[in-house]
DNA sequence: GCTGTTTTTAAACGAACGTTTAATTTTTCT
DNA sequence: AGAAAAATTAAACGTTCGTTTAAAAACAGC
């Protein structure tokens, strides 16, 4: 890939993060990732082009760790926990990209609705078989990927969402690394609850 | 609220929730509301002034649910359920409020800032108080409302997100209402975690 | 029924939008 | 070095954008 159309791809995903797709414009983008204009265009064909790619480059990662993650071995616990330790940096490490995917997501844009049904329709896929199935044999209880996923997926990304606005609101107190534990921590909510904080240890060594 | 301004508020919140904010046009805002284009700006000052609306409507009124769930009573456990049991069905009668709410607060128009800003703060107050400060009492663990606050709202909300998509995929099974049961299967998982489901029945005769 | 206020209208404003074109420069390969 | 391909440029395209204005219509209270 050439280095414009890098530094286009580059500059456009961190500025739809930051505005919103709409809101951002083709000019300033060019500008600010120092090619002329018509190159959004030369590349990506048009801006919703460009918003493709970000989409798909995130889904299809997305989708390609919950495969690795889910597929391999037979212990529910075990592919969740190292499902939520990949993604988590993942996401972290794409953090623009997944902002976009996530605010574009409700948006019903025809030309872009299929981009993001047939990877979603794919982990909805992978959860049901590898997650909701084994669970629900070990439990008896029935639980759909519909709604086990997007819970899932919420806990993990709502902070990133909400994370610019926490920096306005406590900018000192997040200045350290907050994401030392947070796959443990969220890993654990997700597994055992909050109150299962209080029996940690046993489930640990268990 | 004349009819003309609750008709502007109500396809407005609409149209951002479908098209997203910045890809929304007032003229065909104005048209589907069926009012002239100039009463726009004139009831709402400008456009934005129509999403700060939307925005402080949603906050408030999530604000407000919190209040009142987490103050009452002593038990960590009963404000959590109490509160997903209000804050659910809130959030599905307002959907096109929170979609437009979500997927504009990662954006950092400095008009808009504040106004989420100031919400979340009151939240997070919340939270620490009467969810962390009390939960580190019992279990010694820490845990911060940066951390259970996106978490638990995350867990909510990211089903509204991704439905839309979901009925592209699956439009059949989700004919039937999926949230007959929701916040009690959110509230569970929250609470002791999907392995949770396996203790069920001992937990609640507790 | 007149008066003052609120609501509604049509029209126009300049600015910014995404896109296209055609010419030019740079790179690539023989 | 020369030919073919790729990258870059400046300029202009028509459209749509949010906003403003000034006049008309509808409504209010007395």
């Amino acid at each position: 890939m050439t280095e414009s159309k890098q530094r286009i791809l580059e500059t456009g995903v961190a500025m739809f993060a930051r505005k919103g797709y709409g809101n951002a414009g083709l000019r300033e983008l060019a500008d600010q990732a120092g090619v002329n204009l018509a190159m959004v265009n030369y590349f990506f064909g048009s801006k919703k082009g460009l918003l493709k790619v970000i989409l798909e480059t995130f889904l299809s990662g997305y989708h390609e760790i919950a495969r690795q993650e889910l597929t391999a071995g037979a212990d529910v616990e075990d592919k969740v926990k190292r499902f939520l330790a990949r993604i988590i940096p993942y996401i972290r490490e794409h953090r623009d990209y997944f902002i976009v995917t996530l605010t574009e997501l409700p948006h019903d844009d025809p030309d872009i609705i299929e981009y993001k049904a047939s990877w979603i329709s794919k982990v909805v896929d992978l959860v049901q078989e590898e997650i909701c199935t084994p669970l629900s044999a070990g439990t008896g209880k029935e639980i759909t990927p519909y709604v086990i996923g997007p819970v899932m997926i919420g806990m993990i990304a709502m902070r990133f969402l909400v994370e610019p606005i926490f920096q306005t609101i406590k900018p000192a107190e997040l200045d350290v690394d907050p994401y030392e534990d947070y796959a443990d921590q969220i890993a654990h909510i997700f597994l055992n609850g909050i109150f299962g904080l209080r029996e940690q240890h046993s489930k640990e060594t268990r």
